[in-house]
This record gives C-alpha cells, sequence and structure tokens, in this order.
DNA sequence: CTCCCTGCAAAGTGTTTGCATAGTA
DNA sequence: TACTATGCAAACACTTTGCAGGGAG
C-alpha cells in the first residue's frame, strides 16, 4: 500500500500516492493532495482549498476541486466528513482513526481513541445488525476554544 | 422531563411533549411529532415526513415540515442526522442511544452499544481535547440487507 | 385581540453535470 | 494519438427565508 519509491522531496510525495493509486498526475490534483498531505489531521472544506490554492494556480475551478476530492475520496487516500453546518470537510485517511468536533470553531481533527475494544453491540441489536465499522466521534471544545482557558480564534 | 399527564391515548400523545416544551399545538406539528412518536427508533427526511402526512392533511407544506422539524430538534425532542448521501434524517430523541447506519438501503436505526465506559481519547488528545458528549455510529447491513440471510428491499 | 404559525414561492447554499478545450500517458 | 481532466457555467437537490393570511392562546 506504500509507495514504493523514496523520492528526495521534503513531504510524501503526492504525485507517488496519485501514481499508486493508477490517477492521472495533473498540476491541480498534485497541488490539492500536496496541500492536504501538509497538515495531516486537518480537514478542509472544498472552499477553502480552492481559496487557498487559487493563489498558487490561478486557474484552479471550484469544480475541480470537488471532482477532485471525490475522486481521491474515491480510491480511499481522502475521507469526507458530513458538514455539521452547510459544507463537508475533507481530510487525508492513511491511517485509521477517529473523530473529535469541536463545538466552538466548528473544525475536525483527527483522534484516536482507546477503549474501543470494549465497545461492542447489545445482543439484542448483534442479532439484527451485522456490524462492518466503527465510527466514533467526540465532541467538545478544542483548546484553542475552551471555555475558561485561552479563547483565541 | 417527562410529561406530568398520563392521558387516555393510546401513544404518548404528542400534543402533551408540545405544551411541555412551551410550543404551540397546531394541527401540522401534532401530526409530524405523532406520527414520529408512532416508530421510535425510525428516522425520517423532511420529504417522507411531508409525503406520508399530506396524505391525512392536504394542506401540509414542506416548507412547515422544515420549520416544525427545526423547532422540534431545537428544544430537544427530535434529533437530526447529517444526510450521508443527500438530505438529513430527523428521529424522536427521548432517550439516550446512538445508531446503526446501514449501507445498504441507507436508513439509521437507534441502538445502544455496551463496552462505552472504557471508550476515551488517548492521554495526548486529553490535553487537547475538552470532551462533552461522544456518539457512536455503527456501519454494516441491516437484516433486510444482509448479503447472505434474506436481502428484502 | 395579539402573536405566532402556516402556505406559498422565491432566494440561497453547496455540489454536480455537460460541453468544448487543454493536457497527460 | 487516444483518452481523460479541466474550466466555465448552467443545472440541481435540499433547505431557508419573506410575506400576507389564519389559527392558537
Amino acid at each position: 500500500m506504500q509507495p514504493g519509491s523514496r523520492t528526495a522531496t521534503p513531504e510524501l510525495s503526492a504525485e507517488v500516492w496519485l501514481r499508486t493509486k493508477g490517477l492521472r498526475v495533473t498540476p491541480q490534483r498534485r497541488l490539492v493532495l500536496d496541500r492536504m498531505l501538509q497538515q495531516i489531521g486537518r480537514h478542509w472544506t472544498a472552499d477553502e482549498l480552492h481559496e487557498a490554492l487559487r493563489a498558487q494556480l490561478s486557474e484552479l475551478a471550484r469544480g475541480t476541486v470537488y471532482n477532485i476530492l471525490a475522486e481521491l475520496t474515491r480510491v480511499g487516500l481522502v475521507e469526507e466528513l458530513p458538514g455539521r453546518e452547510g459544507s463537508a470537510s475533507y481530510g487525508v485517511h492513511l491511517t485509521p482513526h477517529h473523530h473529535f468536533y469541536c463545538d466552538g470553531c466548528r473544525r475536525w481533527f483527527d483522534v484516536t481513541p482507546v477503549g474501543l475494544g470494549a465497545l461492542a453491540l447489545s445482543p439484542d441489536d448483534r442479532a439484527r445488525f451485522d456490524v462492518q465499522a466503527v465510527a466514533v466521534v467526540f465532541h467538545g471544545r478544542c483548546a484553542e476554544c475552551a471555555p475558561h482557558g485561552a479563547p483565541h480564534r
């Protein structure tokens, strides 16, 4: 699953990931994936990416960002989180993880819970549902939005 | 939190719930909430409710259904689940529970997991995030959509 | 009698799609 | 060269909003 190459580029090259997944390498795709790989654990809306990247590539259409994110999601490089307020968020998905959603700034963060092994359906429910995966979302406040601490932003 | 009355109506009267929450009782509101109370654990889109109830109340506007669901959500009688494919789903929320999402029929079901007590953030994450709630979503196939069993629907 | 809720329709978001062109393999 | 991704803009689905009339308290 790892890309076979060890290029000299500083970050895990987006280009290698694209080729690994059998996707064509275009400037737009490389740009989007590169930016996302630079901040693993951060999540972006399509519009945030579009805004942030137009500075580097003036010819980047919003529709293309949506297309690229859909494609990256399809091959499993990226995960899509349903927008709790408005639009969906996207983040790279290279290792298994779960999520924390800050009710203050409405951002998603990747986390790795402990004690997941004990989690299961009740015996009754186990008869009704065939569970193939579990998603856990913690809710609360991130450090920046803490009610007492230092409420930046 | 329980409505004080024990009326003779078969189901837990929608009217009582509305009054308990300080909401005006209108035919539209009673109709929507009554239908939802008849099938606790089932989830509806605004359109499903609109379609189902127009038969009983020809003058029921789609916009009104949205307004009512927003109001019921606001007072905590109903919960809103982000639409994984398109539109949001709504279900009554009288007792704490978690969810199962069927990847086959794309319906939500209420479930009550066991072993939740052991679930927590990692020590590192605990320093970054103030957790106030946890949402667990099981994914898989419901009985009707089971791959081997009897794949109705 | 007052205020709020409703129906209706228009406006708004966020996202998808169609087509001609440009660019990758 | 063949085929696919892109830019652009129109289309789309879902939801929210504004306004005038009607019903609840």
